[in-house]
DNA sequence: AAAATAATAGTAATGATTACTATTACTGAA
DNA sequence: TTCAGTAATAGTAATCATTACTATTATTTT
C-alpha cells in the first residue's frame, strides 16, 4: 500500500478529532488541505486504511451513515438519541452490560445494543 | 391506527418468519397475497408498526439494509459473516459478553459489539 | 349519506456509497 | 535515469435503499 498524500492527510485528520466523522465530513476537512480530493477518494482510501487495520469503520445502528475511528484499540461507544454524538469509552470485559448504566462520560444512559458475529452452522461446515 | 388489510398481511408475513427480513424481502412475499401492493407502503407500515411497539427495527452494524423482527421481547442477535444470516438468542443480563462466547447456536462466535445509546451531558440539560 | 380523515398505489426524488474511466504519479528493474 | 508497469487519483455517472409526493380509494364520524 502506498502512503499517498492523500492517504496520509486523510488518515491524520481523522486522527486529530475524537467525534466519529462521516465520510463525508472527513471530506469537508481534508478539502482544506487538498482543495482537488474527490469524495470518492476519500471513501476508497477509509476502506483501505480499514482493511489494514489502521482505522476503524463504525456501522452504527441507528445512524443511515457509516462513521470512522482513528482508534483501534478496544474500546466501546456511547451515542446520543437527540443529536446523533458519539463518544469513546472504555470496555471492561468483566462488566456484564448492566452494570454500566450508572453514568458514562456524564451520558444519562438509556440502553445498549449487544450482536455477535461468528460463522453459522452451515457456512463452518463449508469452508472448514 | 387503522389495522389495515395490507398493514395486516405484512404483520402476518414478518411473524412467519425468523429470518429478520429485509423491506423487499417482506415485500416480496406480501404481493404473493395482494399482487398490486406498493413498496412504499410496506415500508411505511413496518415504520408505523415499530413505532408502535408490534415489531423491532433492526439496524445491525455490517448490514447496509433494515432488517424487522416480529419478536418484540428481549432478545439479542447473532449475525454469520459469511452469508449474513441473522439469528435470534436469549439474552442474559447476568452474564457479560464475554462469557456466551461458547457457541450460540451452533455459531463459531468470533466476536460481539456492544454499544450504549442514551442523552449527552448537553442534551439532558436542554430538555430536562 | 356527506364530510372528514387515513391509507394506498404508483411514481419521483433523495442521498450515501460504489463503479467507471481517462489521466497522473509512483516504483523498480535494465 | 529512463521507461515500462502498476497503483492511485479526480471527476463523473451509476446504483440502490429509503423517503417524499400526489391523486385516488377506503374507512370512520356526524
Amino acid at each position: 500500500m502506498r502512503m499517498t498524500r492523500q492517504r496520509r492527510i486523510i488518515l491524520d485528520e481523522l486522527r486529530k478529532t475524537k467525534d466519529h466523522p462521516t465520510a463525508d465530513m472527513l471530506y469537508q476537512s481534508v478539502r482544506r488541505h487538498l482543495p482537488r480530493i474527490s469524495l470518492g477518494t476519500v471513501y476508497r482510501n477509509l476502506e483501505i486504511l480499514a482493511e489494514a487495520g489502521m482505522i476503524r469503520k463504525l456501522e452504527f445502528g441507528g445512524a443511515s451513515r457509516m462513521r470512522f475511528d482513528a482508534t483501534v484499540s478496544r474500546h466501546s461507544h456511547i451515542r446520543c438519541v437527540a443529536c446523533g454524538r458519539i463518544d469513546d469509552f472504555p470496555l471492561d470485559p468483566d462488566l456484564n452490560p448492566e452494570e454500566y448504566t450508572a453514568g458514562i462520560n456524564g451520558y444519562e444512559v438509556l440502553g445498549y445494543n449487544l450482536e455477535f458475529y461468528g460463522r453459522c452452522p452451515a457456512c463452518k461446515a463449508k469452508v472448514k
